[in-house]
Formats: structure tokens, C-alpha cells, sequence
DNA sequence: ACTTCTATTGAACGTACGGTCAATGAGGAG
DNA sequence: CTCCTCATTGACCGTACGTTCAATAGAAGT
């Protein structure tokens, strides 16, 4: 019945979590304005009310799905360690296992990086992620780099960073596509055999 | 006009070289039969013949794509490298090049990949590829667990060849979004810096 | 109480899609 | 030459989609 009506926000943010929830069940090509207005219980009008174009309700479904993923956030536990490799190290684990443990967000954001191949503002906003995470890892890069300057010639804090989130993205890879054969533990084993125990505190 | 015939393999051929062109250039979500017979020259009616259903078609265009698609190959420069690990290295740097050399038949790979969430039967392929991709790894990850035993303690040759998959993806998904801001050789240089040149034959 | 405003609805429109099929004509077999 | 096979065509069907819009009813102001 027309006439009921919510504050502009309240709308938009339940029209939002029904089209995360359709798009992480279906996938961002069987999201439909339809299925979104089912889920949240309202017609399909309204939704392309509050927003303008199927286009511009995937840019805030990606815009929440970045803003609602908790960005890289340096705990007192990690800080502590001396060594700035193990510092390293310890943050890459952690942020493998936030990452498996929420499948649906990733498959949601690779969809969203997959069809940012042909939409350039999508495209735009996931380049813009990215360098964040990035940049989120150069401090301890940077770190890493000045324990250890010899050992890195000719390598930038920023090369460092995209090696770390290559490694992430990597491993969230593999186990979105078989989470049953993908061992966490053995992956950073494996990880921390490859770089070494050259830390100077030992 | 009807009665023009081919053969059964150069016709499937040709419609799957269209295919190919369309997903690379609109990707999965803008290939449609329509666009793959109008590239192709053909009628609509034809592909569908050829390939019973579209979903067929998709996973034929996948076969295609994954067949023609170098497999990892170890070549005699590579094989002449004395250190292992240096040998997995040169082996890394060859197919990130390889990969970025090729950035439609990535965009394809990964745009099925994120079609695998959803579709079953396109996610059982993928699957098979990565552990073929994976199993190629093998013999060199064994040659250096064997040469360095006890730094990798714990990992197996499985695990360590995981590793090096998951670097290439991850290394491809950077690149992919941002082949501008990618310097394949700082990567490598960085990565070179981790592992390290802890070889025996320094 | 009355008007104004606007969030909301659901039907409707045009489009594009996957899939079907009767008609057709080239090519090989007899 | 004739006939039969079947690859090929293009119109056609039903469906689902994104989007539009006149109608409606609750909220707000006077």
C-alpha cells in the first residue's frame, strides 16, 4: 500500500543488505532490481527510487560491500613483535584467515572484479581499493626494507606492499575456488620456509 | 542461404573462435548467441545447432580456452639452473610474463572462474585446471624441499607447489585490474629478496 | 480540515535473450 | 537426372529484464 514510508537512509540500507544477500546467493549476474526488491519486501518501483538505475545500486552494493570489509587494521598483538619480517609474516596470516572466513564477501568481490573488466567505473573503484590495501601494508614494508637494506636492493616499499597483497589475493584464490584443499596452516609454512628465519633478532 | 554446408569440426571451430572473441572482448555476461553468430557470420539458429544450448557452448568455449592455453612447460634454460629454488624462481618469473603477455585469455580465465561460484559444472573444470597447474609444480617444489629439508620443515611438496599457483593468480589479479601501476620486474625483485639466496650452491 | 508533498505500488512498455521449427537448398548416392 | 539427407536460415515464441508512470495513501504543514 502506497503512503508507508521510512526515513531516505533506513531504505537504502535495507534495499543494500538485499542485494548483498542476493548477489553473494547469486551472483552478481543473477542479480536482478526484481529479486532485490523480493528479498527486501518492497516492489521493483521503489527501488529504482531510491536508486536512479540498476547501474548505480551495483556501485553502492560495491561501495558497501568495500566500506563494510574491515580495512587492514595493525593490532597491538602484531605491533609488539620485534622483528619487522615476522611482523610481516604474522599480518599475512591474519588476513588470510579474515578472508576465508568470509566466503561470500570475497566471491562478491571478485565477482565485482571480474565485471570491472568491462565497466570502467566499477573498474575505477576496485583500482582505488586495491591501492589502499596497499598502502595499508607499506608501513611495515618499509620497515622490513630498512631492517634489511642489502638483502632488498633495488626494492620499493610499494613493490614490498604489492607482493604481500599479491600473496593474499592469491591465497583467497585458491580457496575460494576449493576451500576443502586449501590449508591455511600449510600455505604459511610453506611461506614462512620461503622467506626465512633471516630475521637479525635471531 | 540454406544448403551451404562445412565440416562438423571446422564449423564448431569457427563458432568457438567467435565465441572466443566475444568473451574477450564483452565478457561472459555480454556473450550471447546472438553476438557470437553475427561475429561468426552465421544465423543464431546455426549455433544452436552446432552446440545444443548456450550452456554447452560456454563450457566449449572453456575447454577451448584451457586447452589453448600453454600449458606450464619446462624448457631447457630453466632446467639447466643449478639451484632449485633459483630454478622455481626463473620457473615463477616465466609465467607471470607468460600471463601478462596474454591479458584477454586471463580476463577469460578469471571471468569463468568467478562464473564457477555459481555454475557447478564450469567450477568442476576449474578445479581440474588449477590442480593440473598445481601438479606441473610439483617436481621442482620436491627438488627443493630435497635440497633444503629442514627449512621447509612440515611442508609438503603439494603445499609449496600451492604456494607458487597462488603467487602467479595473485600476481595476474593485480595485474589484471591495474597493468599500468605493475612492474613485473620490481615484483620479482622483491620476491627474490624474500625467499633469498640461501642456496647451497652459494 | 484541507492542501501539499512524496514515498510507494503494480501494471505496463520495449527490448533482448535462449530456444524452436518449418522451409530451403546444396551435395552426395543411386 | 533424381532423390534424399541434413546443414542452414530467419521468423517466431515465451520469458525475464530494466525502466516508466499514473494512481494512491500516509505524513507534514497551515
Amino acid at each position: 500500500m502506497p503512503g508507508r514510508k521510512a526515513s531516505e537512509d533506513a531504505r537504502r540500507l535495507q534495499i543494500l543488505r538485499a542485494a548483498y544477500y542476493v548477489g553473494a546467493r547469486r551472483g552478481l549476474a543473477g542479480l536482478t532490481v526484481r529479486h532485490v526488491a523480493a528479498k527486501a519486501d518492497l516492489s521493483t518501483g521503489l527501488v529504482l527510487f531510491h536508486f536512479k538505475t540498476k547501474e548505480q545500486l551495483l556501485i553502492a552494493l560495491l561501495d558497501f560491500v568495500l566500506e563494510t570489509t574491515t580495512v587492514l587494521h595493525l593490532t597491538d598483538d602484531i605491533l609488539c613483535i620485534a622483528s619487522p619480517l615476522d611482523r610481516l609474516l604474522a599480518l599475512l596470516a591474519r588476513e588470510m584467515n579474515r578472508l576465508s572466513a568470509e566466503p561470500r564477501r570475497i566471491r562478491l568481490f571478485f565477482d565485482f572484479w571480474a565485471m570491472g573488466f568491462t565497466h570502467a567505473g566499477i573498474r575505477t573503484r576496485m583500482q582505488a581499493e586495491l591501492d589502499r590495501y596497499r598502502e595499508a601494508f607499506r608501513p611495515i614494508a618499509e620497515q622490513v626494507l630498512a631492517t634489511e637494506p642489502e638483502r632488498f636492493a633495488g626494492v620499493s616499499a610499494e613493490g614490498l606492499a604489492g607482493v604481500a597483497v599479491g600473496f593474499i589475493k592469491g591465497c583467497a584464490v585458491q580457496s575460494m575456488i576449493d576451500p576443502r584443499g586449501f590449508d591455511i596452516d600449510e600455505f604459511l609454512a610453506a611461506v614462512q620456509g620461503l622467506v626465512g628465519q633471516l630475521a637479525p633478532s635471531a
